[in-house]
DNA sequence: TATGAATGAGTTTTCATTCAT
DNA sequence: GATGAATGAAAACTCATTCAT
């Protein structure tokens, strides 16, 4: 019963799963990590027996989804490598496109519970290092190509956008044109050749996984 | 004309009021909207009841701590014009130092439960103004004097800020260096001569205000 | 201090007592006797403290509202009889007219909490007895002059009475013609010469009293 | 067409929900309707939980149990027609034996508040109808044959009935002697060719419903 | 295996009673 | 003495988690 990760599951029990983790990500991303878990069975067209047997408590569950958006930015990160024309672009598209940052902002960086859990779960670590590795290779390809400027690190990035992913999702729709240009305020703060130097030295993604470890 | 509602308390009960009114403000701000009342009145030195007394429920207290905040907001704003040199260094000096925004953050901009709370409150919604109408003299006089883009209005600024304030605080000290530089990044661009045009116009603290007014 | 019942009051404060009690009759009367404390105070126009100052408790508080009305009841029961033409007269009189029997019925009868209550009490049951002993005298002279059927005993008009005056008061006055022609049934099944034997033997004022010791 | 709502349920849900609608009845009817919703679980044998699951609120549950009782005596009532030798005998067996009715009594007649509940409840409302039918067709047969006297209605004898039965049922054993006598006495009062007129007109089902319309 | 019923601990809220002013 | 603020125990209600079907 150790077999492969999620190798022999029913088709419905494959297809139950499936169904918990795209409500999970969509409720969470609608109302906080704090629905009821009832709520996203019902969402998920189970009953909560079904979603207990696959995940032991509501932490599980949060943490599993988190490793999967973790996953997804990793790939989706590797994908704008390859085929963007160039640093920036792949940048701009990193950071615009990945719709699933938004899950992963609700929640790593809305809860401090949130967060520790992920810090004791080797998957998520994996992934969101795999995610700063590369976000390392466009931050150091963008610099070379002299579009972003010097003084700003792949961690830098990084808590720069997770900062404006952290605004509530889908609830406020109206507020989409302004969110944009927010963004491009902040694209506009990154580019290179701008203003004054920043306080400190620039974050690295070291710096961020340190900081994992440390438990903050 | 400004004495009026919390006039006739005795010492001691407008004492608990104050640290009640404190320790909310600590606790949403550490914790969220969402921490048990026991527990605010247990850092408030009080019994439930009290609490209960001033406030009939928890929304009547979060309502309150808004106020307060925006309050607090409204006044830095207009210190800040008062004392500073140029526009341009109201503005940071308002952006940066106000800690209250905080708990306003926590409180307006998390949840859209609390926003529409705020809605309904006339002296909330007047201290909202007068912030913005503040902040739109700030940067009327910040572009006269060529140190903030001119294709941004207060709104602008009202939401770039309202995302980097979303920041849980207080709790992650180990990152406040790094939100400084992302606030530094934030200012960068903001500066005038930078890069690239926003998309859509300047959001004016119009369209916010009409927002709200709109529900939506 | 154990000076006579209620002699050395101050006039304010004999008014205070005054306001308390006819409060908690009404508000007795109209909510049943589970309303707040506060809402008692509040409606005599004074603090709750000046109420627990008379009052230790709300027993005690319940214990004098009932007293006074079985002593009013007592009293308005010796002068039916003294100012009634016949003994039949004196009943009507002394049952429809006594509006204190509200709020002793609602005492009394509706909770049995509050009838153990005061069972205990001395000088209720002192009232007790003499609203008993008037009824007998009362019921002895009807059926004397052959007005009141002979199969029934002053406790036996206790009880019907007690069951007609538990009519929860004040509220549903559009019940209240109703209520009079209820009043004429069971007057009518009082009359002598009426149908059929009661089952069993008279209820006597003792067999109440007996009851009340019994602890029922 | 009687079957709908509780259908589908499982064998031990519908246990536990027909103990708690059993213990309900008889909690409500001992110590009235203000006993803690803990207090029911727990003589019904369930936890909180599985109470609030079947009943979102007390209210819910007071309305189920009235529900209830009304449908019962509408029962009663009927069968009471059929099974009758006379209609004076239905009459008397109707009021004398159907217990349901002190609950009933206690849920409607005793609170203002429940009344109004009551109102709003289609179902609770037909089941009242059908009383009041099966009421006044027996009081039609029994005033046709003489026995019942010309000048009441069928609300006439559901306001007398519903003053006796107010008596908290079930503790007081000792007075049930007592309310034998009084239930006699009332009877005697409908007897036909009993004394004096009543007051004003015979209080009609039509009234009793009309006054359930008003509101009042 | 899936389901949804049951459980009970945790929260919110009320109110009798005490106590500082 | 009067007042109304403070207290905390108790009641209503919610929801994570377990378990019978």
């Amino acid at each position: 019963m150790v077999a492969g990760p999620e190798v022999k599951l029913r088709a419905d029990a494959r297809r139950n799963l499936g169904q918990i983790l795209a409500a999970a990500r969509t409720v969470f991303a609608e109302t906080g990590p704090d629905v009821p878990m009832e709520e996203i069975a019902r969402r998920a067209g189970v009953g909560v027996g079904t979603l207990y047997r696959r995940f032991p408590d509501r932490e599980a569950l949060v943490r599993a989804v988190a490793r999967e958006s973790l996953s997804d930015v990793a790939a989706e990160a590797r994908r704008a490598v390859e085929e963007s024309s160039s640093a920036w672009a792949a940048l701009v598209r990193l950071l615009r496109h990945s719709r699933q940052l938004h899950v992963l902002a609700q929640l790593t960086l809305l809860s401090s519970r949130t967060r520790e859990m992920l810090c004791d779960d080797a998957e998520a670590r994996r992934s969101y290092r795999e995610v700063l590795t590369t976000l390392r290779e466009i931050v150091n390809a963008a610099q070379r190509e002299g579009t972003l400027r010097d003084d700003v690190g792949a961690g830098d990035i990084a808590v720069v956008f997770s900062l404006l992913l952290k605004q509530t999702p889908a609830t406020h729709t109206s507020d989409l044109p302004a969110l944009e240009r927010a963004f491009g305020l902040m694209l506009d703060g990154l580019r290179a050749r701008t203003g004054t130097p920043l306080p400190g030295r620039p974050i690295t993604e070291e710096d961020l996984l340190a900081e994992e470890t440390r438990g903050s």
